[in-house]
DNA sequence: ACCTGAACACCGTTCAAGT
DNA sequence: ACCTGAACACCGTTCAAGT
């Protein structure tokens, strides 16, 4: 990654993914509000018009970053689904107690905003919901649901943990507890 | 609504629920992007200096914004609990199908996005989100779940509610079929 | 009490010109 | 191919001055 694509890149030249990789650290310390031209300028020690012959507008490197921490964020959760030897009760176990203390929402939170105005964005949140979706899925059905409580089910939960990423509000804050009783009357028969 | 709020104000003079009302306009069709000092001024006929007398900065027209809409929510929200007469079965129904095809997701959207950098919002946001579980909650209840199931499961749903709100996504959305089987299995007993 | 007018800092975007 | 430098439009914020 820290090679230039092209063999005819000059010594100090950037490319279009230091940019991105750069961007994406600073959203994950500073929050979205710090993604800003002008410091990313600052960082690389570049004047405004390197950006531009890079990009073709702010949009463009939201869209980089989001394909980047689509990546990051795929394989962590490859290496989650590599619990595959787990029995399926417990593999959707770790997935939601991953959820409930990780402290990913905030990244996540921004993907999705950013992806209402930028395609790009849209099609890595897109990807990584329905991996997720799929992983619970096949969990709930190896649990014995048929085909469509799977898939309603299945839903239910995604779309919950989506929720309580971007609530974080007045409601209660589910325990460990309550996720396994949770979890347990998700995959009993109808 | 209309009318000055202090005995004291002269003919033409602007109160600052002018600029939220006006604010939530501009936010309600035309997106977060468009709610800028600078455009209420154009719509008001005043120059910047007037808004900085009405609010201390941005973050305060904002909350004053979130307020406005959160009464009106309410207010909303308290004629589909005045549904009580009706079972709760059917309250549940028409409060997810309200959910599924209303087009006020993009508005909480942006509210939630806003609450994360302006404690008013939050705290607007939050009641919100508490009035909509007390609800649900009750309606399960009433359904015969006890006090610990009806907190999760209301929990689950609207935490899934949010999510929805906020996925829109490659995720399968839901027929009202679907839910009529998750909502007849929410109300089963444990 | 409520607003104007002018200033300043900061950011996104463009583009001719350099190496 | 990759970048500088300077310009421009636009927005948030401040503040002295007006009525």
């Amino acid at each position: 990654m820290r090679t230039p694509s092209a063999s005819t890149a000059r010594a100090g030249a950037l490319t279009a993914d230091d940019w991105a990789v750069r961007g994406l650290e600073i959203l994950t310390t500073e929050g979205p509000r710090a993604v800003t031209i002008a410091r990313l300028c600052r960082d690389l020690n570049v004047t405004k018009g390197s950006f531009y012959w890079h990009f073709a507008d702010l949009e463009a490197l939201k869209g980089s970053i989001a394909q980047l921490w689509c990546a990051q964020n795929r394989q962590q959760l490859t290496e989650l689904a590599a619990l595959n030897e787990l029995p399926a009760h417990e593999r959707l176990r770790a997935m939601t107690a991953g959820l409930i203390d990780d402290g990913a929402w905030a990244l996540q939170r921004t993907l999705r905003e950013w992806s209402r105005t930028d395609e790009r964005v849209a099609g890595a949140v897109a990807d990584s919901d329905q991996f997720v979706f799929e992983l619970v899925q096949d969990a709930i059905s190896e649990l014995g649901a048929d085909p469509r409580q799977a898939r309603t089910r299945a839903g239910l939960l995604v779309y919950a943990g989506i929720g309580f990423a971007h609530g974080q509000t007045a409601l209660p804050k589910p325990t460990m507890e309550d996720v396994d009783d949770l979890i347990a009357w998700l995959t009993e028969g109808s």
